[in-house]
DNA sequence: ACCTGAACACCGTTCAAGT
DNA sequence: ACCTGAACACCGTTCAAGT
């Protein structure tokens, strides 16, 4: 389907030279089409963006159900799914950053908003898979659920940004989640 | 001087329109100038924000330089501080994603890194301050200091991005600043 | 139903020229 | 030194028209 394609080439374009490189005249062009048949398709270039973001969460929601049938013990599956959300912002940040840091996107688009929400459900199911074997503290589970994703997401936009320097004796977000988890497990 | 009014103006476009709102020449105009005239003093529209940035960060980390000499404990100025980036994100979204989510703007900028890092020294000056008097655990203060950093930005980007919506029973970025303090002080 | 091509109103950026 | 105006190459978006 032309939609699909659309969609794939504006994720493609992403990743080979961020938003920027997201003009809807490209993506028509490498979807070898005319310069708004993204038109036909897509309210604006907004709703193209969303579809991709949309597309990406129903992904991780995926990679998370799957994660969590795995045979791992129950933090270890928590932190899969966490250090998986840091490949991905590594590996393809300018994806990433329509998920977690682009507040125009979402505002406006409750099927985004549902995805994300299903997203974040896989984390609570997980956090709640913990609570029940004693693996984590006796907090509400959506707030050590939502505590969790931000302290995540707040490392590796940080990563992103140049403040989280190593070569300034500052720890890396792997060392960062490894103290969080030791502070949640004392 | 001129330069210092088009940053001015730049952070008020920022305020009021958001990122899309600061196009050169309405900076040109709304400072009585031409369209161009931001060009004598910046090199393009990224140095032009990066100026922006690096003011922001200036004014936080004298913000938490004067919160660190006030009369409270130190485990309430950390608070204190943290809480001022809540508040911050919240008037002047714009701005505050250029200092936290923005990475294309830092990548080539060494001030604005400069400057982010000086913001954090002050976190972790009271991180530090914190520590002796057994306030926080203890771990290394750049790791408490960033992570502590990491969950305020992860937390305030996901309120913004709709992710933290109290009405699906999910927690504020208050009550999960709490749970986390109080995962810090078990 | 889906696509194309022309057109409009913008923008960042450059450059020659003014004072 | 600092600014202006014209110009260029783009872009998002709209619209009439094609099949």
């Amino acid at each position: 389907m032309t939609r699909d394609k659309l969609v794939q080439v504006a994720a493609t374009l992403l990743d080979r030279g961020g938003e920027q490189a997201v003009t809807l005249r490209a993506v028509g062009h490498a979807a070898g089409l005319s310069h708004n048949a993204p038109y036909k398709h897509f309210r604006n270039r907004d709703a193209l963006l969303a579809a991709v973001a949309i597309e990406d969460f129903e992904a991780l929601t995926v990679a998370f159900t799957s994660v969590r049938s795995s045979p791992c013990s129950p933090k270890d599956k928590l932190l899969a799914a966490l250090l998986s959300l840091v490949t991905f912002s590594r590996e393809k940040p300018a994806r990433y950053r329509l998920l977690f840091s682009a507040p125009s996107l979402a505002e406006a688009n409750p099927e985004l908003q549902a995805r994300s929400a299903a997203c974040l459900g896989e984390i609570v199911a997980m956090v709640d898979a913990c609570k029940s074997v004693a693996e984590l503290p006796d907090a509400p589970t959506k707030s050590l659920a939502s505590l969790l994703l931000a302290t995540v997401h707040g490392l590796v936009a940080m990563e992103a940004n140049g403040i989280l320097q190593p070569a300034k004796g500052l720890p890396t977000v792997e060392e960062n989640l490894a103290l969080m988890a030791s502070l949640l497990s004392r």
